[in-house]
DNA sequence: CACAGCTAATTGTTCAACAATCTGACAAGG
DNA sequence: CCTTGTCAGATTGTTGAACAATTAGCTGTG
C-alpha cells in the first residue's frame, strides 16, 4: 500500500451515491474508467476486488465483469491469480498508439471531401471549445477539447467503428499522459494547429489538411517518446 | 535494483508481461467463438446461460465473463434481460467494417516499403496457402487462407493493435458470409488478385499493390452489398 | 381480434463457500 | 551475507444456490 490516507475511496463512495443505471455492470466500469481518467488511480495501481467492491456495494461477480469490459479497452491489465492493475502504457505503446492513429486519423481526413457539413462543424466546435478553454486557463478543458477534436476528426470518416476504436486509443493516451506526468498544458501549444487543419478542411483543401495532421503526429509522437525518456521506465515490474 | 543490462533480463521480464495463462473465462470464449465461426450457432441465434452452461460445465457466473468478452468483440449481442444473441451484421456493418478495413490495410501497404522482409514473405505464404487449397478444392481452407492473408497485410504496419483490431474485423467478416449464406467458394476469386498484390509487394513497388488493394475492396464490397440485397433484409427483430 | 392480467421462464445480482495461487516473512543451511 | 525451502495469510478463480427484476407466453374476456 502506498498511502493509508487514501483519499480514493471517499471518491469512488460519492460515486457511488450519485446514481443508478441500467445495468450495475456498465456503471461500475463507467466508474472506474472515469476515476482512470481522473488520475484517482494512478497507473500500475492494483485494483483489489473485495475492496472496491465494497465500497461501490456490488459483488465480486458484478466486478469482475466490469474489469473485463476495462480489460478489452486496455484500462487495465488482467494478470491470472494477481488481479487487475491500472495500465501502464510504455514508449512502445506510445508508438504503437500512434500508428493507428494515423492510419485512422489520416484516412478520414483524407476522405473528408465526402463527409457531411456537420462532421466539419464538429471539428471546428472543437478547436473553438479548446481556444476558450486556453482563455480561461482551464487546462483540463483544453486536454478534453483536444481529444474531441481528434474524435471529431475520425468521425469524419462515418464509421461507427471506428469511432469507437478512437475512444478507446485517446483512453489509452490519457494513461499516457498520466504517466509521463505531462499536465494538461501540453495539448495548448497544438491549439493552433488545430485551428489550421479545421481552417483546411472548411476550405474543401482536404489534402493540405492531411500534411499538416501528419505534421502534427510526427512532432506530437517525438515529444512525448523524448519526454518518456526522461522520465526513464516507470519501474522494474510495470504491467501493461 | 541495479542496472543489470544484460539482454535475457529483458527477455525474461517481457516473458511475464506477455504471460497470460489459461483461465475457464477465455476457454469458454475461445469455444463459443469457434462455434460461431464454424456455423454452429447461426447468426441471430440466442444463447442460453443455463443451457449453455450446462453443456460447457461451468458455472453461469463464468459463462457470462464469456459473454462479456464476446460481446466486447461485436461477435454477441447482449440485451439487458432478454439474453445473448450471435450478432447478424446488416449491410450498413458490412460497410462499416470496409471503411475501416480500408483504412488500416491501405495504411499498412503504403507504409510497406520500411516493413521487414519477414512480413511480405508471410504476405506470400498466405497467397500460396490460398492456392494450394484451391488446387485441392477445399473451400473452407481458400476462407482461412484468404483470413489469414489480410491479417498478413495488416501485420505490415507492425502494431499490435492494428493486428488485434484487424482480427476482430476478420471474425465479423466471418458471420457475414454466414448470414449471405456465401460459401467459402466466395473467396477463390480473389485468389489471382491476392496473387497480384503479394508480388507488387515484393517487387518493392507499394503505390501499385496498394491500389491493387484498394480495387479489390470496391469489388469485394459491392458484390457483398448486392449479396445482401438479393437476400432482402434478414429478419426484423435481428440484433446486430 | 385486441387486450389486460397472470404465470412461467430467463436474466441480473448477490452471497457464501472452497480451490488455486501468489505474497511475504522467517528459519535453515551454505 | 546470501540463497533456499517452508509455511501461513491474503487474494483471486470458480462454483452453486438464492432471490429480484424483467420478459415472454398464455388465457380469458370483451
Amino acid at each position: 500500500m502506498t498511502q493509508d490516507t487514501e483519499e480514493w475511496v471517499d471518491r469512488l463512495a460519492k460515486a457511488r451515491a450519485t446514481g443508478e443505471r441500467s445495468s450495475m455492470i456498465e456503471w461500475v466500469a463507467d466508474v472506474l474508467r472515469g476515476q482512470i481518467f481522473e488520475g484517482t488511480f494512478e497507473p500500475g495501481q492494483r485494483l483489489r476486488e473485495e475492496k472496491i467492491g465494497e465500497i461501490l456495494e456490488v459483488s465480486r461477480n458484478t466486478l469482475r465483469e466490469a474489469f473485463r469490459l476495462l480489460g478489452h479497452e486496455r484500462l487495465v491489465v488482467h494478470q491470472f491469480h494477481r488481479g487487475v492493475f491500472v495500465a501502464q502504457p510504455s514508449a512502445d505503446d506510445v508508438a504503437d498508439l500512434y500508428r493507428v492513429r494515423r492510419a485512422l486519423e489520416l484516412s478520414a481526413v483524407r476522405g473528408a471531401s465526402g463527409a457531411p457539413r456537420s462532421g466539419i462543424d464538429a471539428v471546428a466546435a472543437a478547436v473553438t471549445e479548446g481556444e476558450q478553454a486556453l482563455g480561461g486557463e482551464d487546462w483540463w478543458g483544453i486536454g478534453t477539447a483536444n481529444m474531441r477534436f481528434h474524435e471529431a476528426i475520425t468521425a469524419l470518416a462515418g464509421s461507427r467503428r471506428a469511432d469507437e476504436i478512437m475512444r478507446q486509443l485517446l483512453a489509452e493516451m490519457r494513461l499516457v499522459f498520466h504517466i509521463m506526468k505531462a499536465p494538461r498544458e501540453f495539448h495548448a501549444p497544438y491549439l493552433t494547429s488545430n485551428r489550421r487543419i479545421s481552417d483546411l478542411l472548411s476550405a474543401g483543401r482536404t489534402e493540405d489538411a492531411e500534411a499538416a495532421l501528419a505534421a502534427y503526429f510526427d512532432i506530437a509522437e517525438r515529444q512525448l517518446l523524448e519526454a518518456y525518456d526522461r522520465g526513464g521506465p516507470a519501474g522494474p515490474d510495470a504491467p501493461g
